[in-house]
DNA sequence: GGTCTATGTGTACAAGTGTTCACTAATGTG
DNA sequence: CACATTAGTGAACACTTGTACACATAGACC
């Protein structure tokens, strides 16, 4: 017979979160997992599900939280490994590159997130982006970079920045996960990218009324 | 008794492409709709379906191709008002703004698709943007505008110029339709992203191997 | 030890799903 | 006009779906 042993408290409710996550990452799109999909997944009757989320989108919402954790594990690593900058937007892309193969799964519900079914948690990851903006532009102000843009402009800034990283979500992950070639290119091109948005940046103020 | 009449040829086909539009429109991710819930909006027998589109994904294709046309009168429109530039980005970013409100639910569809659950739809928006940025690059040559790039250069630009544009798409649907304040903030943010992305073009190559 | 709560299980059901089949009417082509 | 093709219909199928209910057990607390 099954065992209704109870486990390490919140196992079942982790159990779920990863199963979801694992049908994201074999290419599902969060909209249309079921509960009986999802429990299916996770080795669980499908009552259990109801014992922790209310709904899908209230798991998505877990989720959400969860990506916040990731993130913020990466931050941390980069800030860790790009302490004085040199190679400093090379260095950054590579981190989130290699995060993202990482966190396969996690991220490609980021991308999916963004214009996805739930309104909360496109607000959420909406948000997660803010907060990842804000605190690039206290980096950037720490290591005294771009001191000539005004608070308004460097936010500006820093939001493109994770805009152009976001976007390249998409890239990253509509190609093999051990394509090392095609992943070298979209960390290069990224990184071009970047490397423009600086520019344009290091040169505001003084003629952002230019023509064009 | 239902008629069976014919009518004008190719009708249920586009009863069925707006229907899935309509739903998609409603907030509802297209990953998450079905057959019967496509033909009921249509107010077609579910059969019907099968006449046209051999699945989902394969009218997911056909929308697509259908949001190609959409992107084509928006670019016409587009060359033919800001032909001489000044405010050309302003210009080109109203127009932009215009027709996705114009045709709301077309491009929250390419929004979704992006990172959508269909591969080959998925492909296919990225193709048209693609197609899309080359197009401008190539506007930019004519108008004789960032000359002193290279090629490859000038396709990264435009690139990323459209990618931050279609970033902003995720912006513009999630607000009210009427809301007319946040809609010109979405606006001008943008136009402020596309500044300065031609303001790093325009100090490009001269220092393309700078710090940071 | 008794009781409460949280977490697990199995069964059940009505509703919705994708798809197949046989049938019918309108249209285009000879 | 005859006829093949196209585009519509309704009924039926075997599954899957979300959710409700009753029940079991482990641990927490008194």
């Amino acid at each position: 017979m099954a065992d209704k042993q109870r486990r390490r408290p919140g196992e079942t409710r982790e159990k779920l979160m990863s199963a979801a996550l694992e049908l994201v990452g074999k290419g599902r799109h969060f909209a249309s997992l079921g509960i009986r999909e999802v429990t299916r997944q996770a080795g669980v009757v499908p009552t259990s599900f109801y014992r922790h989320f209310r709904s899908m989108d209230d798991l998505g919402l877990q989720l959400v939280d969860e990506l916040g954790l990731v993130l913020r594990r990466m931050m941390r690593e980069a800030r860790g490994n790009v302490l004085q900058a040199d190679k400093l937007i090379e260095e950054s892309v590579g981190i989130f590159v290699a995060h993202a193969q990482a966190n396969r799964s996690f991220f490609m519900f980021m991308a999916q997130g963004l214009a996805g079914e739930s309104r909360a948690v496109q607000e959420g990851i909406r948000s997660e982006m803010r907060f990842f903006a804000s605190e690039l532009a206290n980096d950037l102000r720490r290591l005294r970079l771009m001191q000539h843009l005004s608070d308004a402009d460097l936010d500006m800034t820093c939001d493109l920045v994770v805009r152009t990283v976001a976007f390249s979500l998409t890239d990253l992950l509509s190609i093999a996960a051990d394509d090392d070639y095609q992943i070298g290119q979209v960390r290069k091109r990224t990184s071009r990218f970047l490397q423009m948005i600086f520019v344009g940046a290091g040169h505001w103020q003084s003629e952002s009324g230019t023509a064009l």
